[in-house]
Parts: structure tokens; C-alpha cells; sequence
DNA sequence: TTGAGACTTGCGGGAACCCGCAACACATCT
DNA sequence: AGATGTGTTGCGGGTTCCCGCAAGTCTCAA
């Protein structure tokens, strides 16, 4: 069995590695790569169908490293291992994952032992493992008024861009007004407007913005795969 | 020689401390503390004039700690050792180092070696010891264009906050017009209207954090760092 | 069928933002 | 002294943003 591991820190590559030869001798070979699209060439070259992948890299981050490499090969299963429970992340892999594969979530802070017992029933028996912090995390976020839709999650995406409400409305297809409610909405989720002091008025974008990434509801990697989706779509649309 | 470890992440604090008793065989305890907080307690209870500190840290993170490190112990050694050659941490730590002590920031992605010469270098004969990669980051943003001055990194500072014109022109003892041209320069240093396509206009502030964010000139930690003064201001003046 | 609730859309207006134009202060260099 | 550059301030107006009000659609359930 061949494993690779995607994964731009040294230490906690070879961390990995010991701990994934220590909890499977079932692996035989254990290639790295150091980022997302290395790691796609390898996982394309080696035909590898068990794969650790980290999250944060610079040049391709996990997400769209995985969402490739699951084109190519959707019983392909994957353990993503991050050091943050960012909400971006699990709504990326939540949107990609195909139907019938194994995939797995992990923090980098959890134990020795947790993470062998994620490797083995992931990568060896084929079963879907979340951490049970990042499971917490979306309870919380799935209470009453906190947790943002899908639409508003993409309206969110392009007010971070910096579009305006014109833009956005035609970039998703809905009426000025609407986009408008929509960051309506969102300004009371994020608590934009629950500032320290009361008569304290802010610039309701920024703060939106602000108060999103504070609340690792996106992070600069959303930003800035956001960034590539927008100039795919301005390409399209002249 | 008594030496504080601050960091957060036990895969790098357990390499650190390897690295420490392997360079400095003069060192004859090492303290450990996983926070900013419990930092500074440590280091006023163990009165100790050596420290390595991390700078990314949940409650408390290492600028902080180490301003009021230094001020408590002026002489205090402290080398940081971060993940990112973020600006805004250079800035940070430029402006509390005290007069005459020393202090070194080296990348976690240095070499073992470098990172031995660094300890050494900073803690026992307490020169000043810069990464050159974070060397040359400073060197790039110096370039014509580029680099904020103070006064515009202030005004950014407040824009990422939400803060709108007329409440930054009085927090800052500005009129509201100047506000509004550094504001203006900021908008051109950060490259905020080089969009790809031409015709789009985005909104200025927005995406002055955003690419604030991208260029690494501030991270999130600062956002929360800010929103902490904000706070003590905003106390002070009703 | 009727009614409640959620979502969409248009209109209108006050506030904030962005910025060109112009005047003035201050420092530096020739 | 004069020129030049940088930074500060006021004014005016076009644009965008924020949002209350109101009317319309769609769904679900009584």
C-alpha cells in the first residue's frame, strides 16, 4: 500500500511519516510532496489512493489539491490534517467530496494515538472520521442566527473581494435589493453592528470582513482562492 | 543559564528544545510555556533574562508578551520564531525592542543549523540577529512605492477596524481630510484599484484589507491586537 | 382556501465615501 | 531668494452604501 503525504512543514512531515509507518504496516511505500500541485503529480504518477494532505500551503492549498485529485480518481481516500478548524475548510471539502469516498479531518493538535486510529480507519478501512473539535465547532456554528447559508456564503465571498452590490447581484444572478437583504442578514450574523461601544457606527464591509476572518469563518486562503474563482469567471463574462 | 521556551505547537517546542540543549550546553533548565500569559508569568517567577518565543499564540500573542517582558527586564534576550515573515510583525517588534538588548527573529523554516547559530548568537552573546529571508522582505516592501509609512500604517490599522473617516481624523488628531489622503496612498501602495480586468470598480476599503491580508503588511493577529487598543481607547475617551 | 412565514424586488433618501481642485505650511536644495 | 517636494486642510459634488417601507411570489400547514 502506498500513502502520500502532502505537507509543507518538515517537522510535522516527518512526524507524519513516523506515525504512519508506526500505525500501518500495511504501507509499503510513503511519498511527499511539499505542496498541492506537486502532491496532484505524484497522486497522478504513482496512482496512489491514500493520500494525508495538509491544508495550508502556499502555492496550491489541500482543498483544490483534493477537489483534482478526486476528479481523477474519486475512490481516492483522503485525511486532511490541518492545525485549524476554519469553517472555510470544512464547507471546501464538504462541497467536493464524491459521494461514496472515504475521507477523514483531523487537527494537527490531537494525539498520537487519535491520529493513527484516523489513519487506519480512513486510509485502511475506508470510513468517514471528523475530529470531534471540529465536529463541535459546527454544532455551535449551526445554532439559531450564527450559521450563514450557502447564499450567504457566496455573497460574503464577493463582498471580501471588494465587489459592490451591483457586481455581485449579476455575478449570482439576483436583484440589486436582494443582494442588499442578503448583507443585511450577514452584517447580523457576523455581529457587525454588536461593537464595544453603542452610538459607535462602523463601515459595515469592513467590519463584516473583519469580524469573518476573526471568527475563522473564512481566512486569507479563502481570500485568496476566491480571488483565482473571480478571475475565472471575469474571463467568461468578458 | 535558565532559558523560556513560549510556543504553542508541541512538535516544534519538543524540536526547539532539542536544538536548545543541543547548541547551548551552558543551559541548565528549560521552561516551557504555551501561551503569552503564562509566559510572562513564567519568566517573573523565574526571573529569567532568556527567552524563545513563537509568535502565533491563542490568548496572548508573543508582541505582546514580549513588551511586557521587556518591560519588566529591559536586559531580557528574546529571539522569536515564527512561521511568517509577516510585516506586521516586524513593525510590532520594532517598535517595543528597548534601547540596548538583544533580540534575533529567525523562520521556523531555517535550517537547524542557523537556528543553533541564532540561539547562540542572540542568547548568549546577545547580538542582534535578523533571518536574512526576513531581511530581504523588509528590503522588498522598502521599495519606492511600496512601503506604508507609520502614519498610513496607523490609518490601516483603523480602516481594518471598521472605523470610518471621521472617527479615525479624531482618534489620530487628523482632519478628516488628511485621513482621507492617506487613505488615498494607502489605496495606491496596496495596489488596491490594479485590478485584473480594467473597468472594475471595487470598493476601496474592502479591498484594501484584502490585499493588506495577501501581501502579508497584517494577519488576523493584528486585527484582534487592534481591536484590544480600540478597546482601551474607546474607555479612555467615552 | 386561507393565513403565516420566508424570500425577492422596487423606490427613495440620508449618510458615508472617494476624490479633483486649490490654498497654505514647512523643509530641503540650488 | 527661489524652486521644489511633501504634508495638511477646506469645499463641492458624484457615487456607493445602508436600510425603512411596501408590494409581490412561493411554500407549508391548518
Amino acid at each position: 500500500m502506498k500513502v502520500l503525504v502532502v505537507e509543507d512543514d518538515q517537522f510535522h512531515a516527518s512526524y507524519l511519516q513516523d506515525a504512519l509507518s508506526d500505525a500501518l504496516p500495511e504501507v509499503t511505500e510513503i511519498i511527499h510532496a511539499v505542496d498541492g500541485a506537486e502532491g496532484e503529480l505524484a497522486a497522478r504518477q504513482g496512482e496512489i489512493s491514500a493520500v494525508v494532505m495538509d491544508l495550508q500551503m502556499e502555492r496550491r492549498n489541500g482543498i483544490e489539491a483534493a477537489c483534482t485529485l478526486w476528479a481523477e480518481r474519486p475512490e481516492t481516500r483522503v485525511l486532511f490534517w490541518s492545525n485549524y478548524a476554519d469553517d472555510a475548510y470544512l464547507r471546501g471539502i464538504a462541497q467536493i467530496v464524491p459521494d461514496d469516498s472515504a475521507y477523514g479531518y483531523i487537527l494537527k493538535t490531537a494525539s498520537p494515538d487519535r491520529l493513527k486510529l484516523a489513519l487506519r480507519a480512513v486510509l485502511v478501512e475506508g470510513q468517514i472520521m471528523v475530529d470531534r473539535e471540529i465536529h463541535r465547532r459546527q454544532k455551535r456554528n449551526e445554532s439559531p442566527r450564527t450559521r450563514l447559508s450557502d447564499s450567504e456564503f457566496v455573497v460574503l465571498l464577493d463582498l471580501v473581494l471588494g465587489l459592490q452590490d451591483k457586481l455581485i447581484a449579476k455575478r449570482r444572478g439576483m436583484s440589486l435589493r436582494t443582494v442588499q437583504n442578503r448583507l443585511l442578514s450577514l452584517y447580523d450574523k457576523l455581529g457587525v453592528d454588536q461593537s464595544h461601544d453603542e452610538n459607535l457606527i462602523l463601515n459595515k464591509r469592513v467590519r463584516a470582513l473583519n469580524r469573518a476572518l476573526v471568527t475563522r469563518t473564512i481566512n486569507i486562503e479563502t481570500l485568496e482562492a476566491a480571488e483565482r474563482e473571480l478571475e475565472i469567471w471575469l474571463r467568461e463574462n468578458r
